[in-house]
DNA sequence: CATGAATGAGCATTCATTCAT
DNA sequence: GATGAATGAATGCTCATTCAT
């Protein structure tokens, strides 16, 4: 049976190959955006395949089973953000506020580019398997990790009290999913941008010593 | 017998029909209990049956379908909400502070209590239909509504900055939904009583004038 | 899991009801049939549905999967064998050569009037789970049980040579079974009657003493 | 080495394109292999594939779909049935006993060596299509005929009784084939040697003249 | 010759829902 | 009111087969 699943595995194609890369782009974005929009469950791979222009058994190929596929899906999605952070970041410059600052608009940013795709890694993350999950959650901590560096430089400096750096950024990141969360709701009396100020705003009050 | 006496007694109190509200409720408890800890698309039907100790055909006759089921789940979790909020802040005096403090030490017992129940609400909203969810924003809101008004008083006393108050709420929900949307992580570092405590502190600060 | 299967299991209906042992009969039946003449694998469940006259979905509340309705299938076949053999021999009074010639003629009857079913039993045992191998192993020397005793007999009163019972079993067996695994080549030159007759005059002179 | 000699050999030999026939025997033994250990509908053909080193698209150019490279296989078991036989025959002597006796020795011994074909042959056989199914009815034929002539030799010269060589030599043919078919049984009492000489007893016993 | 990516029909299995009792 | 047997559409997944390279 383990080798069974071995020898399946193997025969999934080798990720270095360009071709191969266009590919699993292709699936990739195609099953985002289905079960975005019609949720994990509801999504038939029928409909995945359909979307990305291919058949079922290809995808098959790439991804082993469904499971996998929304592993790839979240993974994919967390990815983004991970890679975004660190750059916004630097580009802030030295000042340990501005950098924090910009951690918080860049993961608002991309949580507006991806609106449907941040809820379903809200969703759907329970569906995981446990390596799955690790994984993800390594991935989120990977993430506010600058922006938690940032905060504690700020400390250091003296310009933010030195409270629970894990819960002043467990609560930015939050707030920026907030905005695909409740879209329905804070979208009705705000838009991106001033949302991102006045959070900002009432963030930064929540941490600067007075 | 002594569930022939209940009858009876019930019958007295509640004259609307009280055995069809306890086979409600019967329903509801398990359906909450199951859907809770399997999640919703993995819950069939029979499972609910089983642990209400009924048959499937009789939550049929309650609730239509298993969509409706859903729907009836959240909005009896959102109603606890709604209910207990407004006595902790009435039990809380008339400091606005206060007051403001009790909403949110109340959210987050609730949500302690509810874990899983809560989890539910956030993964399955989007499952249901534009009138259950319209049915939903509304709950929320009037969960909210009280511990709005008392930051609204504190706006007029001056001890709060006068900032948009749906937003201060949004956030203050949000907090305490993160303790059971993010348990694993945060309840690795700290305990409930702590996190209320950082978190209140947090929020205080945010808002308070300086 | 484990627990979600032993639930599944429960919830297959319970064999005493008579309702229920004809459903199941009437599933065994097709099953039988279909299996039979279509081989195990080439089987769709819902030609085994088609045929008892049912909806696929009920099979899987009598067997719980494909393998187990094959499981069932062949047990029960090989119950029948086992049942009819003790009468046959009973019958055949105390002589003990007589005993063991009843013992072969009434295989040979069974395998003629259940010939594709014998085949079945043959070519899909290989399939079975362990656990379910050892049933049909058991079945087998149970069903062979009541000749080898009558085949000790004789080797006790004197008729019989005292080779390995289990061996002489096995070929009887064996040629009663050849009626139906080889019955495309043996029918074309000889009929039941006379494979019975010549094939038992082989089957006592390769044991009788001289 | 020993091979690459074997090759030189046989392309002296037959100067029909070696290459195609280093390609099929390549092919045919993996699928011999595969298809004897799992099963013939358990079998990938990229299983098939795998084992033989070669790419899946190569079998379909040697062989034109599965079914037929299951006959080729089922043939090629059998035609090696069929030319061990004679040579043991004929190296056994004049004696029509002994050549009796050397045709079972041999049948034994090659079930021994592939077990699991020969059980392959017995399970799958029913796969066939009409004209494949002829075609291994011919070649068991075959097989057994040299033992079938030196039978009637036997008949001939008044050692064995004159009875229906066609369905001694079929109960010959059984006994062997059971050494694979019921090999889980009888392999647990008796040794092979024991198995041949113990059935080979039976066997004459029960064709010899008294 | 040889490859293996791509296809899509086919099948086991589940489960929401109904309805006769 | 209450049951649970019965239904059958829906879906994940496999694998024989093809064909462009």
């Amino acid at each position: 049976m383990a080798q069974a699943i071995d020898e399946r595995t193997a025969r999934r194609v080798a990720r270095t190959d360009s071709r191969v890369q266009r590919r699993r782009r292709q699936i990739l974005d195609a099953a985002t955006e289905v079960m975005s929009r019609t949720g994990f469950h509801a999504t038939a791979m029928q409909a995945v395949a359909d979307r990305a222009g291919i058949s079922v058994g290809l995808i098959y190929q790439y991804f082993g089973n469904k499971d996998d596929l929304l592993l790839a899906v979240i993974v994919d999605i967390l990815e983004d953000f991970r890679d975004q952070v660190p750059a916004a970041i630097t580009a802030a410059g030295d000042d340990p506020v501005r950098r924090f600052e910009a951690g918080f608009r860049i993961c608002c940013q991309v949580v507006d580019a991806k609106r449907h795709a941040v809820n379903l890694t809200y969703r759907e993350s329970h569906t995981l398997s446990p390596a799955g999950l690790e994984r993800i959650k390594q991935l989120e901590l990977e993430t506010v990790e600058p922006i938690r560096l940032a905060f504690r430089e700020g400390v250091a400096t003296g310009v933010f009290r030195d409270v629970d750096s894990r819960l002043v950024v467990q609560n930015l990141l939050l707030v920026a999913h907030v905005w695909a969360l409740k879209h329905w709701h804070v979208a009705q009396f705000v838009t991106l941008e001033q949302y991102v100020e006045q959070e900002l705003s009432l963030l930064l009050a929540s941490v600067r010593v007075r």
